[in-house]
DNA sequence: AATTCAATTGTCAACGCTGTCAATCGACCC
DNA sequence: GGGTCGATTGACAGCGTTGACAATTGAATT
C-alpha cells in the first residue's frame, strides 16, 4: 500500500462495501447514486453493508471519475447578516442531496471578475452557482458562467435574464401593502427613502409604494423621495432632509430597516414623539427592527427559505440539458407584513 | 475519449501544460506544488506554459491522488452577522494558498453530533477545521476530529485544550478598560449584564469588569449582575430589573451590543434621559451599535482578522506532524475600545 | 428444449493528478 | 578517461469512483 499521510486512517472504500454485500463495486456505486436497475433485494443488501461499515463515498474520487462534482458555489460580494442566514438555508437543501456548498466572496468591482469566476469553476467543477446581488446583475459573471456551461441562479436580480432562473420575492406587492397600512391610518403625506441604485429591491419597493399612493389618488412629492443608499448613515441625512421639509411628512417609508432606524434616530433628535408625531416603516425585518424603540413595522424576508430554493433550483437542473427548460422556474415566495409599534394614526392635519 | 457531460468543455490538463513546456507532467506538478528540486529555468518555462494555457489544476484530482484535499471546514452552529464577516476573512487567507472553505452548519444540540462530524470529514477529507463557539467547546466534536487526526482550531473556547490552538481576543482586558471608562466618569454603582452561559466571552468580560471594580475598591452588588443571555429580549427584562432596583445603577455594562440596545430601550421607556441619567456600554461593535441613539460605547472585535488567523493556523500546521507543536500557537489580537455617546459622567449622587 | 429479450450485474479502463523510485545529467575529482 | 555524487527529471502505478459496454440471469415465448 501507498503511504498515507494520515497515519492509520484507512477509511472504508466502495470495494470493501462490495465485498461485504457480495456484489461488485459498480453495483454499490449504482445504489449510492440511486440508479435504476438494481434489484430491490440487492439494494437492501448493499445498503445494509454501507450501514454496517459506516461507509462514506469519497467526494474527490466521485468528482474525478464522474460527471458530477457534488459542489455548488455561492458567490457573494459583501458579507452581512442575511448572507449567513441565506447560506444556512442553501446548505440545508444541499445536505438532503449530499451536495456541498463552497462560499466564495467575489469583488463586484474587480476588473478581473470574469477571470476569477472562470478560474473558480474550472478548479472546482461546480455543478451550479448561486449569485447574490449585486453579482446577480453583472454580465461579466453571467458570461463566464454561461461560457463554461454552468447553471446559475440569480437572487433578486434587477433584470431577469431570459432562460435563466432567479429567486425573488414580490417586494412590490409587499411595499404596496405596507403603504396601505400607512394610508389606512390616515397618512397622506408620506416620504419615501430609496435604497441603493442598481438593486432590484430599490426599484420594486418604490413601485409598490407608488402603486398604493396612486390607487388612493395621493400625490408623491418629489422632494420626499430621496435615496439613503440602504445605509444607516446616509439614511440619517436623508431623514433629516425629509423632516426639515417645508411641510413635514407624517410618515416615512424607508426601503430597509437600517435606514428606518436612522429615521427613528433623526426624529428623536428633533424631539418628535414616536410614533405619535411620525410613523416609520422599514423593510427586511433585520435584527435592528426589534432592537430599537419603537420597534419597526416592516416586511419579513424569508431569507433562509430563499437560500433553500436557490439550491433547489440548481439541484433540479438536469445536467445534460444545457440551458434551462422553458419556462424557467420562477418560484413564488410570500413576504410577511409585520406591524409593530413604529406606526400610528396620522396626527390631525394642521390646516 | 470518454464522453464528458459538459459538451465541448475540455479544460486544460497538466499533460497539455507539460507538452507546452517540454517537460513531464510530474515536473509541472512539482512547480504547481512549489516543490524544491526544479531548476529555476525549468520552473520559469513551466510557469509560462501555465500562464499561456490559463491552466487551473483540478481540485478533485489533486485531492484523490495526493495526501492533501485543499479543503478546510468551517463548522458553526447558528448563523449571524459575525459569521459572514469571519468566513470572509478565512476565505481570503485560504485563497492565498489555493485552499477552499467548506461551510457546514452543525446542530450543537444534535445527539449525533460526532457522527455528523465524522461523516463530513471522511467524505471531504478536510485538511483542518475551524470551530466557532459554542462548537469549540464540545467534546463530541473534538474527539471525532482527533480520532480522525484532523487539526482543529478553536475560536474563543471556554477552556483551551492542551496541544490545540485557539484564537481569541483579550476580552478580559478590554472589559476592564471599558469599565475604567465608566469609573473614570464617576460611576460607582454599575450593573453588569452577563452573556450566555458556556461562552468564553461571557466569562472573560465579567472577569474584566470585576478586575476594574476591585482595582478601585468598588463592590459589585450581586443583585446587579444578571444574565441577558446575549439576546435583546432577555436583555430587556434584565435591564428593567436593574433599573427597578432599590438603588438604581448609574451605568449598565452589557456583555454585547444587542443587550446594550435593550438597555437603551428599557431606559427610554422608563423616561430616563440618555446618557445623562444612565450610561450604557456594549461589546462587539455590532451593526446595531451605531444604529441607535445614543450610539453605543463598545469594543470592536476584529472578526475578519480572527477568521484570517484561524485559517492561517490550519495552513501553517504541517500535515505530517500529528498533533500540534509545542508550544501551540496563541496569536494575539487587539481589541479596539470605541467611545461613543452612550456614556456620560455619572449624575450627582442622591443623598 | 431452444430462443429471445429485458433486467440485472460485472469487467475494465479512465478521470487528472501525485508518490515512489529509477534514470539522467553535469560538475568535480582522482 | 572513468568514477562519484547530488541535483533534476521522468516513468509508472495508483488514488476511489464512475462510464461504457459486455456478460449473465431468468422468465417468457416458440
Amino acid at each position: 500500500m501507498r503511504s498515507q499521510s494520515t497515519p492509520g486512517r484507512e477509511s472504508t472504500t466502495i470495494e470493501r462495501v462490495a465485498e461485504q454485500a457480495g456484489v461488485s463495486a459498480k453495483t454499490v456505486s449504482r445504489v449510492i447514486n440511486n440508479e435504476p436497475g438494481v434489484r430491490a433485494e440487492t439494494r437492501e443488501r448493499v445498503l445494509a453493508a454501507i450501514e454496517r461499515l459506516d461507509y462514506q463515498p469519497n467526494l474527490a474520487a466521485r468528482g474525478l471519475a464522474g460527471a458530477r462534482s457534488f459542489l455548488i458555489g455561492l458567490f457573494y460580494d459583501k458579507p452581512g447578516d442575511y448572507l449567513s442566514e441565506f447560506q444556512t438555508g442553501a446548505v440545508q437543501r444541499c445536505r438532503e442531496s449530499n451536495l456541498h456548498l463552497m462560499v466564495e466572496p467575489l469583488e463586484a468591482a474587480s476588473p478581473d471578475l470574469s477571470g476569477a469566476v472562470s478560474r473558480l469553476i474550472r478548479q472546482l467543477r461546480l455543478e451550479g452557482v448561486i449569485l447574490l446581488p449585486p453579482l446577480s446583475d453583472l454580465p461579466a459573471v453571467h458570461s463566464a458562467l454561461e461560457h463554461a456551461g454552468i447553471p446559475a441562479v440569480d437572487i433578486a436580480p434587477m433584470r431577469r435574464r431570459r432562460d435563466a432562473p432567479s429567486v425573488d420575492t414580490d417586494d412590490r406587492a409587499a411595499a404596496r401593502q405596507l403603504t396601505l397600512e400607512l394610508i389606512g391610518r390616515g397618512h397622506r403625506r408620506i416620504a419615501f427613502m430609496l435604497g441603493r441604485a442598481g438593486h432590484r429591491a430599490t426599484e420594486q419597493r418604490y413601485l409598490g409604494f407608488s402603486d398604493a399612493m396612486q390607487a388612493h389618488g395621493l400625490t408623491v412629492d418629489p422632494q420626499l423621495v430621496q435615496s439613503g443608499n440602504f445605509e444607516f448613515a446616509e439614511g440619517l441625512e436623508c431623514a433629516r432632509r425629509f423632516l426639515n421639509a417645508a411641510e413635514r411628512p407624517s410618515a416615512i417609508f424607508a426601503s430597509n430597516d437600517d435606514m428606518a432606524a436612522a429615521a427613528v434616530c433623526a426624529a428623536r433628535q428633533m424631539g418628535l414623539a414616536l410614533p405619535e408625531q411620525l410613523s416609520i416603516t422599514g423593510f427586511d425585518d433585520a435584527p435592528v427592527a426589534t432592537m430599537i424603540w419603537p420597534q419597526l413595522t416592516t416586511v419579513r424576508q424569508p431569507v433562509r427559505a430563499i437560500g433553500r430554493i436557490a439550491a433547489e433550483l440548481i439541484i433540479q437542473h438536469k445536467p445534460h440539458q444545457r440551458g434551462w427548460p422553458q419556462p424557467v422556474p420562477r418560484p413564488h415566495l410570500d413576504l410577511e407584513l409585520i406591524v409593530r409599534g413604529s406606526i400610528a394614526p396620522a396626527p390631525p392635519r394642521k390646516t
